[in-house]
DNA sequence: TTTATATGATACCAAATGGTATCATGTCAA
DNA sequence: TTGACATGATACCATTTGGTATCATATAAA
């Protein structure tokens, strides 16, 4: 009831706060990417880029595989279902068009399983 | 398509990566509240809630109404939409269930017009 | 093995952020 | 009117943040 600071929804809304963190997980949802690739779409320094993709990975909006020399990053979808929870969950409150949403949102997943 | 930095989306964002803000949203959603009361729930000086609740009101998720000597803040639940309309939006590209999940936000809309 | 390349790590900087203390202002009430 | 009180406005401070430049390391390729 009423939780305000899961870790996992501070890591993401952290994350989610910088405008150029959220056009690299716009990025990365079309393709996993290296760095290098991200930072090919920024006009930033690869380390400043490494950075945004550390606060990233940090809040579990991206995981991180090396290959090779390489370190691939992927979007990670459940993380940002963490921020979508919060926000419904707490728009209960005031607005049954919300709450639709929400029982479509458990509806699908008993589908799933 | 893709749209990263609508200044909405920005400010909202912006707004909700902070505990104290988030939990903030929380108290508002259950009642109206003064500058004054607000800060009772914190422990932190009056000025400080002052400027997380400009910060809410700069981000449209508050507003604020004068009355008398108090100023009352108010929860805006449109613009807590706008974020998470940016998540599933987003979230169509990987996962079917977002889709259905907004198929529900736009049902429950069409419904209310 | 050598060399080029992709990334990691560190140090550094300016600006933004979260916070305090203090003073000014406006409004309710005696 | 005068005092109390809710809020606004500033100035100030420590820390975090977003960024750069530089150097170190690991791996692919010649």
């Amino acid at each position: 009831m009423l939780e305000t600071t899961t870790p996992d929804v501070q890591g993401a809304f952290r994350a989610l706060a910088d405008p150029s963190r959220r056009s690299m997980l716009m990025h990365l949802s079309q393709s996993d990417m290296t760095i290098g690739e991200v930072a090919g779409h920024f006009d930033m320094t690869r380390a400043a880029v490494k950075k945004h993709l550390t606060v990233l990975e940090e809040g579990s909006l991206i995981s991180v595989h090396p290959k090779g020399r390489e370190r691939v990053n992927r979007l990670e979808p459940n993380a940002l279902k963490s921020a979508v929870d919060w926000l419904n969950h707490f728009s209960n409150f005031w607005d049954e068009k919300f709450e639709n949403l929400q029982a479509a949102v458990e509806a699908a997943e008993s589908n799933k399983q």
